[in-house]
DNA sequence: TACGGATCGTTTGCATGCTAATGATTACAT
DNA sequence: ATGTAATCATTAGCATGCAAACGATCCGTA
């Protein structure tokens, strides 16, 4: 099976290539389209936290944030009350970008998925709630052999 | 559907995890491992030519086979009859492992499809090949509203 | 035969992601 | 209360991918 998460991978990067080619026309790349997707629904988050939503690193919520920080998309407060923590705002710029570009992304969804019946989408979903449930409780097992 | 392109990325990210992992304990990264892959079936290819078999560009390539030179995986060799041509040629410590991390890929891919029938696999492998499709054959508009 | 365009690989610079190491601040236990 | 733990963000260094610029080589034409 094989061959199945070799075109798992390519549907993913075509998906994705698109999907910043799409952002790129609003002057935000891909990663940081996934760091505003979660801070326009709750604003002021902190690195830890965001990465957590986002599954990835604290360290790539950092870099990420601070290109946003150098395109004028977010600023960086520090907590009054817990001199640790660093919370994320968003710019009104970032807040007038919202629209465009999540009309942009349902338009590529469809696009991708125009061929597809609802009976086909319902497998697919599955499927890959299958394999990541799978992934997630079950982990690789890597032997050693 | 939205949703669907988020759980294709999660499962595919946890996939490509995963087999870094994996690749990892045989000293190939997952980058190294595509290369190899094509390698083994046909040796000698040029860095452009592994690039359109990979879809990937041709830096993504060289790069890659610079840090593989530097792990003693593979050589380069400038073609005697077109001094443009560089072809890269495994070495044996490359083949000797071929063995392991075919097996290890295996394992990984029917662990991460156990939990699906082969109906299952069968739409699952439907689906992703209608979106490759689709995503190729006619790539998004991209508008500009 | 010499020159201009085409074809390669490489280099450079950037974005995204990771791990490991570092530094600052808080919280806890004695 | 004080010093040690834990908790954060950040930095550094690496792998993988892209696009753009560069340099070398080849090919076709004048």
């Amino acid at each position: 099976m094989t061959e199945l998460i070799r075109l798992l991978t390519r549907a993913q990067k075509l998906l994705r290539t698109a999907a910043d080619d799409a952002m790129s026309r609003h002057g935000v790349r891909i990663g940081q389209n996934l760091v505003l997707e979660v801070l326009w629904e709750t604003d002021g988050l902190t690195p830890g936290e965001l990465a957590a939503r986002l599954q990835v690193t604290t360290p790539t919520v950092v870099n990420t944030a601070t290109r946003m920080e150098a395109a004028g998309l977010l600023v960086r407060h520090r907590d009054p009350a817990d001199g640790r923590l660093v919370r994320l705002h968003l710019t009104p710029k970032a807040r007038a970008a919202q629209e465009p570009i999540e009309a942009a992304r349902r338009r590529l969804a469809e696009h991708a998925m125009a061929t597809l019946t609802d009976d086909e989408r319902r497998h697919l979903r599955s499927a890959l709630e299958k394999i990541i449930k799978r992934m997630t409780e079950s982990p690789p097992d890597l032997g050693d052999a």
